[in-house]
RNA sequence: GCAGGGGUUGGGGAGUGGUUAAACCCACCUGUCUGUAAAACAGGCGCUUUAUGCUUCACAGGUUCGAAUCCUGUCCCCUGCACCA
């Protein structure tokens, strides 16, 4: 652990974490200490695991004394991609808005030092200023310096154009938005970088470009920086899970997730994500290189990943119910299993896991109860299955499809844990 | 608008009156193996009360003891030609 940087371009190379920046936006990041924005979407109650590496990049940044401003785009957020669909976009309320800084606000101190008495991060919402905008005034001032030929070349944008349902007006002007965010940060906070996904180069130098016609008399002072944007060697977007996005809040993703997440790693990414998460010293690093090389089977990079990226968002505490679930769920090894893992175990499992103890004592059957809670899409399927022997109960393969669940299956006296093959899981509460 | 071809179980694609729940390939699922991998092998892949049971082959009717297969109508797709520019 802590790696000696001397400075945080260093730091970013040895992660990998910058896929591109405007010039000499790496000297200035080594000689000064700077102020740099990445803007975060507040559709959602809670952050994702994707929004790691942006979070991860501001605290490095704050590490080496720059400081850190994290945008919640609660403006931007209003306007956003209509996403190719015909729906009307769910415009959300400044109650909600407020409501989800709040919450990611307090995702985030986990990460980054608000009270700091020389580089504190700042959260700010930029329907501060954008809610305030002036149509005349706006396109008198902003619209003026944006070229529509230049907007039209932008990749995101010719894309959308050449496609049949086209590109709204709305979407269009989207990079207006977020680089009058820019000027405004520029302006008002001192701001001179932004950073965001390599998706994002082209509005941030839209912004770099429109702070540069407003201040003429300033050389060339905002820059940008992008990260790569991760996919899995699936080729799926990195943070899906079969059941949805793995976000940071324990409450909707469960510890054990976020483990099992980032253990089901492939050998080709494992070692790309301990550079780009984790605080892994040179030497342990190279070790564990080595060691995924040689022996693959033993998956200690994959573990090694996990188990600190659970600690990162959730704490040891939570890094032990995740390593503990593991063990028993994923090991066979129930008997570790404590009366709270069920119960959290629950938690995590989908809505609508809820049997009564009604229905359990008029004698259901597993075969039944599997088609009840979607492990299995039909009873011809479940029985096929469980006579393979493709159906545990509480680990225990049961191959009868007679067998009739009772309450001396329960587990923790309420928790019943169905199980198709060695990955899919189904936690079922009585009550 | 005219002519021709076509719509089959997730995708591709056989099947032109009966034993066809429908060949084959892919995808997917389970088991064995294994590294919570890949590959390989085995099983499976409409539904159920497992029965000479039920519901399926674009949709609706009809012929027949019996239809995905024949007839009528409707919708949709592709290819030529025409019309309109």
């Amino acid at each position: 652990m802590n790696n000696k940087f001397e400075n945080i371009i260093e730091e970013f190379k040895w992660r990998e974490y910058l896929k591109d920046f405007t010039t000499n936006a790496d000297s200035l990041l080594i000689k000064e200490k700077i102020t740099c924005y990445n803007g975060f979407d507040p559709t959602a109650k809670s952050l994702h695991i994707g929004n790691l590496i942006p979070i991860l990049g501001l605290q490095r940044l704050q590490n080496h004394g720059h400081t850190p401003i994290v945008i919640v785009g609660g403006g931007t957020g209003m306007i956003g991609d209509p996403s190719g669909k015909a729906d009307e976009r769910k415009l959300l309320s400044n109650e909600q808005i407020e409501e989800n800084l709040i919450g990611i606000k307090s995702q985030l101190e986990k990460f980054l030092d608000f009270e700091n008495k020389n580089n504190p991060a700042k959260i700010i919402n930029n329907s501060e200023w954008l809610s305030k905008i002036n149509l005349i005034d706006f396109l008198r001032d902003t619209g003026k310096f944006f070229n529509l030929n230049n907007m039209m070349s932008k990749d995101s944008v010719k894309n959308r154009i050449s496609r049949e349902e086209g590109i709204s007006f709305t979407e269009f002007s989207y990079q207006l938005l977020q680089a009058y965010d820019f000027l405004y940060l520029f302006e008002n906070y001192n701001c001179t970088f932004q950073m965001g996904g390599s998706d994002q180069w082209g509005n941030i130098v839209a912004g770099v470009d429109l702070i540069r016609k407003k201040n003429t008399n300033i050389n060339n002072k905002a820059h940008g920086i992008t990260y790569p944007l991760l996919t899995t060697s699936n080729g799926e977007k990195f943070g899906k899970s079969v059941d949805g996005a793995i976000t940071l809040d324990p409450e909707v993703t469960i510890p054990y997730k976020v483990f099992q997440y980032f253990y089901n790693s492939s050998d080709e990414e494992v070692l790309k994500y301990i550079k780009l998460f984790t605080d892994i010293s040179f030497k342990d690093y190279e070790e564990l290189k080595e060691a995924t090389l040689q022996s693959p089977f033993k998956r200690e990079s994959q573990h090694f990943l996990s188990k600190e990226i659970t600690r990162i968002i959730h704490g040891d505490k939570g890094m032990n119910s995740a390593l503990r679930q593991t063990e028993g769920l994923n090991q066979g090894n129930w008997k570790i299993l404590k009366e709270e893992d069920y119960k959290d175990l629950y938690k995590g499992s989908d809505e609508n896991t809820q049997l009564s103890r009604k229905e359990l004592d008029s004698g259901i059957t597993l075969q039944q109860i599997s088609v009840n809670y979607g492990l299995c899409s039909s009873l011809a399927e479940s029985k096929r299955l469980i006579l393979q022997g493709g159906i545990s109960l509480n680990g225990e393969k049961i191959n009868k499809i007679e067998k009739i669940i009772t309450t001396n299956d329960l587990k923790a006296n309420q928790i019943l844990i169905i199980s198709k093959g060695k990955k899919s899981h189904k936690i079922i509460k009585v009550d």
